[in-house]
DNA sequence: CCCAAATATGTAATCGTTTACATAGAGGGC
DNA sequence: GCCCTCTATGTAAACGATTACATATTTGGG
C-alpha cells in the first residue's frame, strides 16, 4: 500500500507539505500543489482513514445499535440515518445487539475508537438500566427514554397516535373496542396502550380488562388474540392492534372465522407499513415516518458530537398521522393509485 | 479517555505487560494478571480499536456498498451479513452509493483503513466497468459478475428460477405467456429474461416480441404493462413479472380491469417477498433466500481476507425455489398458517 | 555450582497520519 | 541595511495501541 511517505519521497517533498496539499490546509505554492497532486494521483494514493482518525480523534463514523428488526422498518430507519450521515460526511457502523444491558454495554465499548457517537435503539429496555451507559461519546436513544435527562432521545408519538385512532373508532360509533397489546417491557407498546386508555376515558367509556389482550407484535399474536376475543359473550365491535403485523394476524383470523371487516368488526393497526394498503380490506393505521425517525436521530447525534457532548439534552418525538382506510369502515373503497408507487420494494 | 498508558502507570507496570494481559498473549504471572485486570476494570479502560487496527492492520470491519434498496430485501441481506460477520468477530460498515463507476470507486477509496474487505452490490452496473476496481483489499460482487475471473462474486440463480416458473406455467396449460422485464442494464433482470426465453424454446413455443414488455421493477411498471397487454388482440393467458413488486402492480391492474386471477389470467412474480402470500390471490413466485445471499457474500469475503486476497476466485450462486400459490391456478386455496409466522414485521 | 532454558517484565520501534514549531528566504517600510 | 512580516517548507512529536528484542530473574539438569 502506498503511504503519504511514498508520495513525499517521490515528489521530493516532506510529508507535511503533502499533507497540507491533500487537506488544503496551510500555505503551499501553486507549483508544489500541482506537483504533489500529480504524483499522488499517479501513485493512486489513498489516505488511510484509520491513521487519520487516530491523530485527529475523529472517525467520521456513527455507530448504530439495533435490535432484531425486520422488514421495512429496519431498512427505512437506516435509510434515514445514512442519508443524513452522508450529507454530513459520516459513515454508518451498524450492529445488531441483544437489547439487554450487557449486550448494549459490550457493543458500545466495541465502538470506542471506531465511532464518534452512537444511536441506540432498544425499545425493550426499561429506561432505568440505560441510565448510566459506559460512554463518554454522545449517545442518542431511539424509541426509548432514560429516566433522567442524561441522554438525548427520540421517540414516536405513540400515545397521541393511539389516542387518535381510538377516538376515530369511537367517532364512527364503536363503544366496545379491544386492544391487542405489545410486550409490557416495550416502551412503544406501553405508550400505545396508554393512548388507548386515555381515549376511552375521554369518551367516558369504562375500561374492560377482558378487552385488553396480551401480544408481542407478531402476526401469530394477533391471530390468537382474536380467537379469544370472538369467544367472549360480549364481543367487541372493533379491534385496535398495537402494530400492523398483529393487525394482519387479526384480519387473517377474522377471515377464517367468517367475520366481515369492517361490517361486523372494525380493525386498526399502528405503523402503516407498506403492506397495510394492500390488505383486504386495506388496513387503517397510524402512520409512522420511519425515514424521519432515522434522520432526526442522526441529526441529534451530530449535534451532540459538534458540541462535544456538552450540550443541554433533548427529548424529541416524531409525530404520527392517522391513515383511515376501509378496515375501520366509514370510508369509500380506496384503491392505491399505482402511478405514484414509485418505489422498488425489492429491487434485486 | 483512559489509555493503556494510564492503566500501566496506575498498575506500576509497563504498557507491554498490560497489553499482554489484555490480549492474553505472552507469559504473565498470575499475580500481575489479576492486578492489571483489576486496575483496568476499575479505571473502565476500553481499548481504542482505531489505534489497535493501525498497528495490526486489521480493522475487523467489513464494508458493504449497496444501491438504493428498499424493504425486506435490504434488511434481510444485511441481517445475513451481520449474523455471519458477528460470528467471526467482524463489524459492518454500511454505505449506500450511486451504482456507477465513480460512486463505487469513491466509496471503496473511503474504505481504506476502515475495512478489511468490501461487498459491492451493484446490479445495475455492466460487468465491464467493474473489472479493475481500485482496490487491493478483497472485494465480493453481489448480484453481478465481472467479465474475467478477477473478482469473487455471488449471484442469484435467476435464469434457472425463471425457467422453472415459466415451465410451471406451461405445464398447467399456458402457451401465450407474457413477461414484464426489468431494466436491460440490470444483471438479475437480464438473466430472468434469459430463463423465460429458454423455457419457452424448450417447450417449442415461438417467442413473441409483443409479449415482452419493458419494466423497471416498480409496481407502476407492472400496472401499466398490463394495460398494454390486455389491449392486444391476441391476449396472453399468463403474465410473468420479473419481480414481485411489478407482479403486485399487475394484480392491481387486473383487478381494476375486472379480469379474474387465475381463471382468466395467471400471474407469477420473482423474489417471494413477504407480501406475496398476503396478496389476493396469493402470489406464486420464485423464492430467493435473501438472508443466505448476505451470509454467503460475507463468507466469501472472509475467505478472501484470511487468504490475503491471494486465492483462486470463486463464482457462486444461491439457488431459488418455486413457490406456487393461487395466482397461477392449479393449487387449492392456501392460507398462511399463522402459528408459524413468528417474525415481527415491524417491531418498533 | 554453573550454565542453559524458561519465565516475567521492560524498552522502544512501529503503524500512517496531522500539526505545532522551527527555519529559511523574500519582500517591504523605514 | 535592519527588522518585521509573509510565505513556503521541513522536523519531529504526537495519537494509542502491538510486538520484536533486550534484560532480569528463576528454575533445573549435570
Amino acid at each position: 500500500m502506498v503511504t503519504i511517505k511514498d508520495v513525499a519521497r517521490e515528489a521530493k517533498m516532506s510529508v507535511a507539505t503533502v499533507s497540507r496539499v491533500l487537506n488544503g490546509s496551510g500555505p503551499v505554492s501553486e507549483e508544489t500543489r500541482r506537483l504533489i497532486r500529480e504524483v499522488a494521483g499517479r501513485m493512486r494514493y489513498v489516505p488511510h482513514s484509520g491513521a487519520r482518525s487516530l491523530i485527529t480523534s475523529k472517525t467520521q463514523t456513527l455507530g448504530v445499535l439495533l435490535p432484531d428488526l425486520y422488514g421495512e422498518f429496519f431498512s427505512e430507519v437506516i435509510r434515514g440515518m445514512d442519508d443524513t450521515a452522508q450529507r454530513n460526511g459520516f459513515h454508518l457502523l451498524i450492529s445488531r445487539a441483544y437489547a439487554d444491558r450487557h449486550g448494549i454495554e459490550t457493543a458500545i465499548r466495541a465502538m470506542r475508537g471506531r465511532a464518534d457517537g452512537v444511536v441506540v435503539m432498544s425499545p425493550d429496555l426499561d429506561a432505568e438500566s440505560l441510565l448510566n451507559l459506559p460512554s463518554t461519546i454522545p449517545v442518542v436513544l431511539l424509541c426509548s427514554v432514560s429516566r433522567g435527562n442524561e441522554i438525548d432521545s427520540l421517540t414516536i408519538q405513540n400515545c397521541r397516535g393511539a389516542r387518535e385512532m381510538v377516538a376515530h373508532l369511537i367517532s364512527v360509533g364503536h363503544r366496545r373496542i379491544a386492544i391487542i397489546k405489545g410486550s409490557p417491557r416495550n416502551y412503544d407498546a406501553a405508550e400505545r396502550l396508554r393512548g388507548y386508555r386515555m381515549s376511552l376515558r375521554e369518551a367516558g367509556i369504562m375500561l374492560d380488562p377482558l378487552l385488553e389482550r396480551e401480544g408481542d407484535f407478531t402476526e401469530a399474536a394477533g391471530y390468537s388474540a382474536v380467537l379469544k376475543l370472538i369467544a367472549l359473550k360480549n364481543r367487541p365491535t372493533a379491534i385496535f392492534a398495537a402494530n400492523d403485523s398483529m393487525a394482519i394476524g387479526v384480519l387473517s383470523a377474522l377471515r377464517e372465522s367468517g367475520i366481515a371487516v369492517p361490517e361486523e368488526m372494525a380493525v386498526a393497526g399502528f405503523d402503516d407499513i407498506p403492506l397495510a394498503r394492500y390488505m383486504d380490506p386495506p388496513l387503517s393505521s397510524v402512520h409512522v415516518p420511519i425515514w424521519e425517525l432515522g434522520a432526526r436521530a442522526v441529526d441529534l447525534l451530530l449535534h451532540g458530537i459538534t458540541h462535544k457532548n456538552d450540550h443541554p439534552r433533548r427529548r424529541e418525538r416524531v409525530s404520527t398521522k392517522l391513515v383511515i382506510r376501509r378496515s375501520t369502515g366509514g370510508v369509500p373503497a380506496e384503491r392505491p393509485p399505482p402511478q405514484t408507487l414509485k418505489r422498488k420494494l425489492v429491487s434485486v
